[in-house]
DNA sequence: ACTTAACCGAGACGGTACGTCGTGTCTTGCC
DNA sequence: GGCAAGACACGACGTACCGTCTCGGTTAAGT
């Protein structure tokens, strides 16, 4: 017969009370409510423990301030949607993708992800995570793309496409964030339009 | 009755002491130092007046809260250097002002602007004054140069003045908010190159 | 002329706003109430300053905790009424004293004070307090009394004023914490009797 | 059913797992050693329970409070030595039994005691759990053999035997509560002393 | 030997109060 | 009437315990 130690947990298992799903997710969504509805520094840790019916030191358990709870918040809503729309040409997947994120950014999420970058200058893992976790991952699709066709001779391969790819979404976050004009699709068709003729020779595009 | 920002008061002149301009300054230099050192957030009117020497009600009493204050101190900053730069052509004009700009926004400047810029997202009266007094006066000037190229042909008509500008600072903007990559002169050309082979009707550029 | 520094307070003047005596009563009150309310260790500092209508912080800024706050709210009420009766004899003198005494521990003030000793025992400011502020002072005109009998011979010298003393009110305080038999007048007639018998010779009191 | 502080279970035995006397120890040591170190109120179950390796809710599962606990630990160190000392006269055997006290309350008893009657100011239960568990038990016998020397005439019978017991202990009491000077075996020898002088019908004492 | 049920440790849960800090307002005496 | 000082009511901070709960695992009695 086996003998082992008494207090072995199975598996990869902690003891104790296992963590509140309910509480976890309750929490979440009150950041997301309240984070729309105030933005970031009127936000307050008692305020969203409040309204998710929940203990302020359950939220402190598991994040440790607003900014960890307010990226976390702000992943639930950004994982599901990750992948690159197909499409025949470069052109065409660009402009797509560009289309999307205009519809993305002129709605709750254009303001969180602004309340974000903004809390994100003084806040640096803020600011980490907006790159890390939401920029990175949709521009290495992107950058592939441009990679490939600026080998292919369709765009100038001078400029790096790190800096073609600035140059497309840079209008939209600026006027996301100082908001002197709407982030609308006649912005996104310009930027693309320019860029463009930017990219080919001369006029096949026009 | 004193109105606010001149330091100058009118003819008929108020009974009582007049207000310190020295102690006006103090606040204001004080603010920017604490502004750069901590942050927006970390930034406390208490703060503020311990540092200058002050006391809270003066503070108070000529500013309604932390934004106008940021804004003020933001002004004396930015009013000296407002005039748009000669050039033979329009091209070298806008490109000699985009030099101006990255070396201001690599330095203090541009951490206080995206710190602005970033609490603007949740007080709109911070968003307002950086389009009013910062964005608004530099662009009027640069709109007119394009503008009139524009109606010279030189400039393709088909896009707004406002949006081809958003094109050519919003890459630079975008850099300096969220951090991902430098905001240097290699940026400054490329979008200007692109934007200008964009600007060419046909193809008299390449 | 006298020139004199600019910032010299005339007398005895601490600058600032001065000290509301309406919240330090409101907040002393509020203390005894809540005292007699619910005892010394469920009553809050955060209680207290809700029940006075004060801010938190106005508690803290004046008492550095609980306890201090509850002596000096006693002592508004102790300070008042100090000095000794009058009366023919040494005996009527401290007799009468003794009535007094149990009537006071039989009120409110008996509760309160039981509190403060039951406090005491884990906090040494408190019960230093009640030695200095209420015991001391009372036993200071005692022990004179008591000291000057044994002198004339009217009472046994063998054995310490402060003993005495220990002996005459020692079992008042003990009803009075264990709370097994009432602190009544019949306690102070048996206690002030046998000391008395043992004070004097033989029988020229019985 | 299993009924509290026997460890003994009676016939009728229910299933399941029996109650771990380790614990239950481990639990009672732990709540004396931290209760004479820190004091009643800076005692907490959480520290207990850590203290003893045992989970919170074992704790709870035996004793509905701090108070019930502290009650139990206390009588662990009560139980053993309850017996009144044997001794020729009266007068020995009372002051056998004082000096017995005396050495208890000068020690971590003392300490204990103290803080127990000061956590009954606020704790009904305590101050009734000394009384029952404590005072009485040592007192029924004391008011036995003091009766019984009533009814012989050897102790003057117009004082309530309980009251005679007060009068002898209640200073020991104070002194240990307020603190104020030793509970020495002076004050034994006096309390007695006096005690004894008017215990006596008319002087044949003195 | 197997089932059953109360025990055990660990530790998360919703709460409450802690003591601190900054807010924006007020109240002083001096200038 | 401006000013420095600083007290005020308020409200959020992040922490510590409260007493309750939910886990996986243990331990005997009753089958």
């Amino acid at each position: 017969m086996i003998v082992h130690p008494p207090k072995r947990l199975p598996k990869g298992r902690a003891p104790g009370r296992p963590r509140s799903d309910q509480a976890r997710e309750s929490i979440l969504e009150s950041t997301l409510e309240l984070l729309t509805e105030t933005g970031f520094d009127a936000l307050s840790i008692e305020g969203i423990a409040a309204h998710a019916g929940v203990g302020k030191a359950t939220v402190y358990r598991w994040w440790p301030n607003k900014a960890a709870l307010v990226i976390d918040a702000f992943l639930t809503w950004v994982e599901p949607e990750l992948h690159f729309p197909k499409a025949p040409t470069v052109s065409e997947q660009l402009k797509l993708q560009m289309r999307r994120l205009i519809t993305l950014l002129r709605g709750e999420f254009g303001v969180v992800l602004g309340a974000m970058i903004g809390a994100g200058q003084s806040q640096p893992e803020m600011l980490e995570a907006i790159r890390t976790k939401w920029l990175e991952p949709r521009r290495r699709e992107a950058r592939e793309i441009v990679e490939k066709a600026q080998l292919r001779g369709e765009l100038r391969s001078d400029i790096p496409a790190d800096t073609l790819l600035d140059i497309l979404y840079g209008p939209l976050y600026f006027r996301l964030m100082v908001g002197h004009a709407p982030v609308d699709s006649a912005l996104a068709e310009a930027v693309f339009d320019i860029a463009s003729a930017g990219f080919a020779g001369s006029a096949q595009k026009r």
